[in-house]
DNA sequence: ATGAAAGCGCTAACAT
DNA sequence: ATGTTAGCGCTTTCAT
């Protein structure tokens, strides 16, 4: 390789020009494609840009753009364990966190645009992040919370900066945000349940204070009440397995006799098909049981999972195409796009 | 509110020094940490850092020193639909990156470093992510590769960034890496399916080329021969749960009166946990089944999967180590750690 | 259409 | 111990 003997410096603008025979500015002009450009010149400052393998300088063209080119992918999320101590959190683990990414890069990469991660988990981080994103470090930001009554949405709102949020925010704030039609989705299960003939039917719920949680459970019950079952009772569980599986123990215990579960995701009604399988009860024979989400685990369960899906790498997709836009155009105002869910019948119920 | 549609200009060095009276310089250092600095006059800047909401542009530092402050977690792997299609990728939904996400973003957090996630799956990606580091916009990357035979590695090692690998490369290359013992771990469960008297042991391998796949295969065969069994049959899978269940069906055609399994990962053992029963097999009376990994879906199996525990969230917070140390001396030598599998019994075998 | 030159905000020599 | 100053590599008026 004929380097010299000089410390490889990567090739600049500068150096480009020289080799070219023109001006920085044109160089930038070419590269930033630019249409005034004579063609002729163009062709010689890209054959020069290719011979010295020249590549911008994100640091340099961020700080008189004031853009990077990067958006934060936030999680936030209450800190399990004391500060100091490991990371622990169920979020990245569940396939809903993989199918958020999967969305959000199909979406970016193309625009050679790449999320930061962030997680949130204390008051210190919340102000670091706004901090990075007030001094520009990403141009927006893409939030997923699952912290019951987050504040973050309502600061990012006044922040200015572009943010969309994957669900609705516990607090209403003037933020863009991509959700499903939770209600339409527990009402979709309910009619399920009610024309397979259940009549004393329960639901698993997600944890309080989270909308999503809320609507899928309000939603379930205004649609039973309309099937003629006014009371449906309830345990909330945390979205895991494990959650799910004593929810459905205090259930069982609760309404011996029931027939019908609804249960707020897949991973907890993945847990209650456990659950049920050892208090030996049939499922889909004596009880029915429904998920929501239509994840990876729903194909997994014996039997396979009915459930309501989500199409969450789509939602994602949608999150990232509205800040991008935004992160293009500041002035645009927030927007909300509502996916519709759609019911999967497989043969728990 | 009443902020107008120009972001306001944040405050800069220059300001606070203004507010402060001292030199920019002397900002610099109080921001920067530096001892010597005459504790008064810190106390004055510090205030006015804090009056004035100062925080340091990390574009403009970044041209300055060179680091980014950002380091990026890449995901290698080939693409499954042709370009211009949506990403496809099993990868993010597995909860094995949940849990190395978890586990970087453990260690790097403190550290003030996050994450960019990078997700190549062509050669222009590829082309993209060296220039990216070449151009210095992330200090260095952590690598996670499901590529058989990738390239990827050895370019890394050969760009003289600082790289880390999750998991050892196909081909050897001078890069770090952190890895488990998988021949040992694949010993384990040799030893266990044979101490429980197993005779007719068969395994669902990993994708080929892939070193963790090989490693598990080749050490589960080795061991099965020193117990007595010196040929085991075994059929490919792709990691997920619907690729170890066809495996599954496949053996049992092949060696219908098969007593034990050992699948490459939980999830593959999950979906012949499944396809047993399907066969009317008990588990783990008539054949015992032990999976890789100890993933949450290890838990969610029935019965509940006996399995080789892969410390990945520790393995993780290392690959972040190595990484950091490297980036922070780039003339470190590439070294690697291995960690110890452990067998977790659970009922499966 | 192209070039010259002025910074963007910061750190790091070098002076004092 | 503190200040002065010279860039880091790039985009962007403003001339030409």
């Amino acid at each position: 390789m004929g380097t010299g003997p000089q410390p490889a410096r990567r090739p600049t603008l500068e150096r480009v020009a020289k080799v070219a025979g023109f001006s920085r500015a044109t160089v930038s002009r070419v590269v930033n494609r630019v249409e005034s450009v004579d063609p002729d010149i163009r062709e010689v400052v890209e054959r020069a840009i290719a011979d010295t393998g020249y590549v911008p300088n994100r640091a340099a063209r961020s700080l008189v753009t004031g853009r990077t080119g990067a958006v934060g992918l936030v999680v936030s999320e209450p800190r399990r364990v004391p500060v100091g101590g490991p990371l622990v959190s169920s979020v990245y683990a569940d396939p809903f966190f993989g199918r958020i990414v999967s969305g959000i890069l199909g979406e970016l990469g193309p625009r050679r645009v790449h999320p930061l991660l962030i997680h949130v988990d204390s008051v210190a981080a919340r102000d670091e992040l706004l901090a990075r994103l007030r001094q520009g470090e990403v141009d927006g930001v893409a939030l997923v919370s699952v912290w019951p009554d987050d504040p973050l949405p309502e600061l990012l709102a006044s922040s200015g900066a572009p943010a969309v949020l994957f669900t609705r925010s516990a607090r209403p704030a003037p933020v863009s945000y991509v959700d499903v039609g939770h209600r339409q989705g527990a009402r979709l299960a309910a009619g399920h349940l009610s024309a397979r003939g259940c009549r004393r039917v329960v639901t698993i719920a997600g944890p309080e204070h989270l909308p999503a949680s809320q609507d899928r459970l309000d939603g379930f019950r205004v649609a039973m009440a309309g099937h003629g079952q006014p009371v449906v009772p309830s345990v909330t569980g945390d979205f895991t397995v494990a959650g799910g599986g004593e929810a459905m123990i205090r259930l069982l215990a609760q309404v011996p006799d029931l027939d019908g579960v609804f249960a707020a995701n897949d991973l907890m009604a993945q847990g209650a098909l456990l659950a049920l399988a050892d208090h030996g009860r049939q499922v889909p024979g004596e009880v029915a049981v429904i998920g929501f989400d239509d994840s990876p685990a729903a194909l997994a369960c014996r039997p396979p999972l009915t459930t309501v899906r989500q199409p969450v790498e789509d939602m994602a997709a949608e999150v990232a195409r509205l800040l991008l836009a935004r992160v293009d155009d500041p002035g645009l105002p927030p927007s909300s796009v509502i996916f519709e869910p759609a019911l999967v019948v497989r043969e728990s119920a």
